[in-house]
DNA sequence: TTTATATGATAGTTTTACTATTATATAAAA
DNA sequence: TTTTATATAATAGTAAAACTATCATATAAA
């Protein structure tokens, strides 16, 4: 018993370690002041964060109520974020990343294009499944937060300076590699582009339509049950792309 | 001279009166504590609410700044609106129910469904264009302001509750009609309120993104010319719906 | 052991988001 | 015409949000 106590403690730590080191998000450095991956009370930060953002909604989330959740003060978080809104670019950067990450593993193997973009919207649709990326990211609870804040983080007067540092990369980034799958499977498709943040944007908007606003949509989601809107999507885009499912 | 000054007043007056009666514009009462369109302090407080959260974005705009760009006080304005977060949900819906109103009077006369959605297509990318709906609401400016800020109306905590006393209504009520035209082209097509709002949130998104963010899109725009968007759009429908163009 | 660095504790400033009160102007009712 | 109701302006004030600054202490690195 000792021995198996000791035992968990210790692929506890190598998990731990491995993961660090595996999957380590990196994020553009002028998003954060320090990085919070770096330090406990940094991944805290982002831990709590999400709880709380996804709890009291982001316009009523601030340092102060962050700090009481998490037993630290509000200085201590501005040594991390100059403010929320850099705090939710992080958050919604990790989120981009991760997302790319799933699909890059779950396609590795898969020749198929077509079979490709399925797991594309797979991974829109219910990022929060399967294996976490770290310990202190709910990636389930981060994703709800993306259905309800995330177009807020680029939807700001200073958009267009941060996107010139390089803020909105991630994004970019994961819409242009599923931008790269549908031009695989339609070559001649004139907006690949468009269609990529148009299915990532849609798979959030209609899980938020289903669950706050269901007459603006045609699906129905139940507890995190998200097939309607996975079905759905694969309808759009092979109907847009012309092949049969 | 003097018969002529009087003349102009006189016609004024009259196009004032007439635009009242004929399409002012009839919004939840819950959004307001005064009607804004029964008082000239009232429509100022539109007219100038939409330039400067146009200019300054909503986040940074505030009902001081707004008073002292309308010479008057911040207490004045609060007996109109309950806080920013009402006023932006009253513009929204102002822009909702003009758009409606610019897709029943296009639509009086046409028969062919398919020509129907093209007008609504029409009417969601450049609502801005064509005739205003009165002089105090610049509705090019109101479509950026729609473009940039429209979603953070029902992207709050408080949505349930909103929704529940009707503040959503005209956005619900708008995407039905566009649903209703869509199963007219295509009966059998199992996404008519999921199209109808992805249109509309498409067009509004594939602007931004134009604009900001170019690489989410393949689109492009140039000083409100926005007749690329509206292609893509009817591209999308017609593929969606099964018809050729 | 020294020194650098991170965090906590505390206090303070400026701005935002309101509320309350009184005066005055204007419109409606008597 | 006078009274009365109502709208707006002017002013002042409060509570919370959004920070910034300082110093003490704990911990890690040199």
């Amino acid at each position: 018993m000792m021995l198996g106590h000791h035992f968990k403690l210790f692929s506890f730590v190598f998990l731990y370690s491995y993961m660090a080191i595996a999957i380590k998000i990196s994020l553009n450095e002028g998003i954060y002041l320090r990085d919070p991956q770096d330090s406990s009370l940094g991944r805290n930060i982002i831990k709590h964060s999400i709880l709380l953002i996804e709890d009291v909604g982001f316009e009523t989330f601030n340092f102060k109520k962050l700090a009481q959740e998490m037993n630290s003060t509000e200085a201590s978080i501005y040594r991390y974020f100059e403010n929320k809104h850099l705090l939710l670019i992080y958050l919604v950067s990790w989120y981009w990343e991760w997302v790319s990450y799933l699909i890059r593993i779950n396609t590795l193997n898969i020749e198929d294009p077509k079979k490709k973009l399925e797991i594309v919207i797979n991974s829109f649709v219910s990022a929060s499944l399967d294996n976490p990326s770290t310990e202190f990211v709910d990636e389930s609870k981060l994703h709800n937060l993306i259905i309800a804040e995330g177009t807020k983080a680029y939807h700001t007067k200073e958009v267009d300076d941060e996107n010139g540092k390089g803020f909105f990369k991630t994004y970019k980034q994961l819409i242009n590699m599923v931008a790269g799958v549908i031009v695989e499977i339609n070559p001649t498709f004139k907006y690949p582009y468009a269609l990529a943040s148009n299915l990532f944007e849609m798979s959030n908007n209609h899980i938020y339509f289903a669950k706050h606003l269901p007459r603006l949509t045609d699906i129905q989601v139940s507890e995190n049950k998200y097939s309607e809107v996975e079905k759905m999507l694969n309808y759009f885009s092979a109907k847009l792309l012309g092949y049969e499912r």
